[in-house]
DNA sequence: CTGAAAGCGCTTACAG
DNA sequence: CTGAAAGCGCTTACAG
């Protein structure tokens, strides 16, 4: 009853409702405002009729949160990128109100949505590989997998990861610390594998105690730093594989009076421009998270246009950025 | 003949594709996932039908980017507020695709939303005023209004800026800088006024070169300090009234050697906590942009649950917070 | 420019 | 557990 409730109070039939709502240029003017007064009045809310066909998710597949910069970095991408193919970009939990039972197509089509593009971690990858087994259009992103099935597109950090680390070696370190997020994803394994096997090639022994896995804040940054300078034998050099750990630790070095670069060289990662808001500015790892949004969207938005299937399994490079936070170790050369 | 076709292709009825669709226990399972993988190998996008009941729109009304911090940290708090009142967030570019001569209510309600959370600046107010005016739901967010009719949300920096500049003055200092994003925004203004009223109660004289407009980035404030440091009679003291100008003008200063707080003192002004990613920690104005997006969603998803009309008009006080990046100009005491 | 009525696509009470 | 058919809410071709 419900554009009927209107027609009855505003006192036009429902055609006349309806071809209001629907923004018929026909209807005259005091006619079309009397209408909109009155559903906006009654709080009109349309319970059946034409649905939005415009609408791609965001979906996070677990804890996360746009606090994390990269997140944010990328929706925004994201954002541009259904913006220019005319698609707006809802954000949902789904960890929140799937009903028992319904399958992530169902609960993808209840809400209206056309495509997914899926934010995912090592707890949650079962989750993207089922959407995918169930053919629902999807791009995971920031993440990779072997299974063919599964779309996603991911910065690979592995290359750059030893080129960092080979960097520091070619300086003249070889006691080299790493710092990292305390987080289960292929892409921080990758760095870290990186950091393992730079060593490895340059037959510098691997050493646990020098492998620091802590939250991704710039007080986890400055713990990290602490313990580092309290090590008898400590690293002349880290590579911090997390943006806000880098500029989490340079503070403390700063703060505690060690000298960047010259007591401690630091490589950091970055997925937008904090790599500048410290000084020195930091030589980093570096990902165009924004650029990777954009591009899971594009995607996503062109392959629903498409009418076959289409795959996307890709990983964009990311680049390295020697800046001024690093040098030789002050007690020997190469 | 969308349902239908479905129907043709699985061999069911288009009763049990709608069931199917919306998760009726009663269907078998090898029915189901039949129906569902029908439905997205041909791409289904229902045309009719029930509609999404529970999304709230995050607009800007003007050119804007998540890119900025303070725009990324509300849509944080918007987003978690909303899932709490189980919600999801649109976001919506109001400058894309309405169509001619429609309202702002038929938008909306053609893309589903319930109601919209409102960003904007000097330009884009009178949108504001007109959403208001139809009488749907809304609030904005970071800006206030006069007239009655629009709901607002904004944190009040006014008085913490003048107490900012009145701490520089108490400290000793008489030339005083003011740097701030050169957008035309009341929240802007409120901060610029403040300044400008701390100075004249301390019967300062107010300079117009001491005031500097420009774009919010860090090479925004790098400009700033470098200008400010070629002055001849340069102020020992600079009140930035955005973030990422005062993360820029400490680098700045740092990097040509002026030692802060001792050769300049700094405050800036912090939405989240990027006044500690520097050294020294910056004094500054502060935020809770999360909060206010948070209490924001919050609000719009309960006043829908109202039977009558809501009015908010509320306005958050910052807090001004003292760290290591002020201290009395080197040439004088108070 | 608007209404009465047929129509459309999805949903659901009833039957088996 | 599924289908045939009535029903619901919105939309639209037709008439004036």
């Amino acid at each position: 009853m419900s554009v009927r409730r209107i027609a009855a109070k505003a006192g036009v039939s429902i055609a006349t409702v309806s071809r209001v709502l629907n923004n018929d240029p026909a209807v005259r003017a005091e006619t079309r405002d009397k209408v909109l007064a009155v559903a906006n009045q009654v709080g009109y809310v349309p319970t059946t009729g034409r649905r939005v066909k415009t609408q791609l998710a965001f979906c996070y597949t677990s804890e996360m949160s746009l606090a994390h910069r990269f997140d944010a970095t990328l929706l925004e991408g994201i954002v541009r990128g259904a913006d220019e193919a005319q698609f707006e970009i809802v954000i949902v939990n789904l960890l929140r109100d799937r009903k028992s039972n319904e399958s992530y197509t169902q609960f993808f089509m209840r809400k209206g949505i056309r495509g997914v593009i899926l934010r995912t971690n090592a707890e949650s990858r079962d989750t993207c590989k089922q959407i995918a087994a169930e053919g629902f259009p999807h791009v995971v992103i920031a993440e990779r997998f072997d299974d063919s099935a599964v779309n996603f597109i991911e910065g690979d950090s592995y290359p750059d990861s030893v080129r960092a680390v080979e960097y520091l070696i070619s300086l003249g370190h070889r006691r080299i610390g790493f710092g990292m997020h305390n987080i289960a994803d292929r892409d921080h394994a990758d760095r870290r594998q990186g950091y393992r096997d730079a060593l490895a090639k340059h037959k510098i022994p691997f050493q646990e105690n020098y492998v620091f896995e802590y939250p991704w804040t710039m007080s986890g940054g400055a713990t990290v730093m602490e313990m580092l300078m309290n090590m008898k034998n400590r690293p002349t050099a880290i590579y911090f594989a997390d943006p806000m750990l880098a500029v989490g630790g340079v503070k403390k070095a700063v703060e505690s009076g060690v000298h960047v670069p010259r007591d401690i060289s630091i490589i950091g990662f970055d997925d937008t421009d904090v790599r500048f808001s410290v000084h020195p500015t930091l030589t980093a790892v570096c990902q165009d998270a924004a650029g990777l949004g954009f591009e899971a969207a594009s995607w996503l938005a062109s392959s629903l246009e498409q009418p076959g299937e289409m795959r996307l399994q890709k990983r964009v490079p990311t680049f390295f950025e020697i800046n001024h936070s690093t040098a030789p170790p002050r007690e020997a050369g190469p």
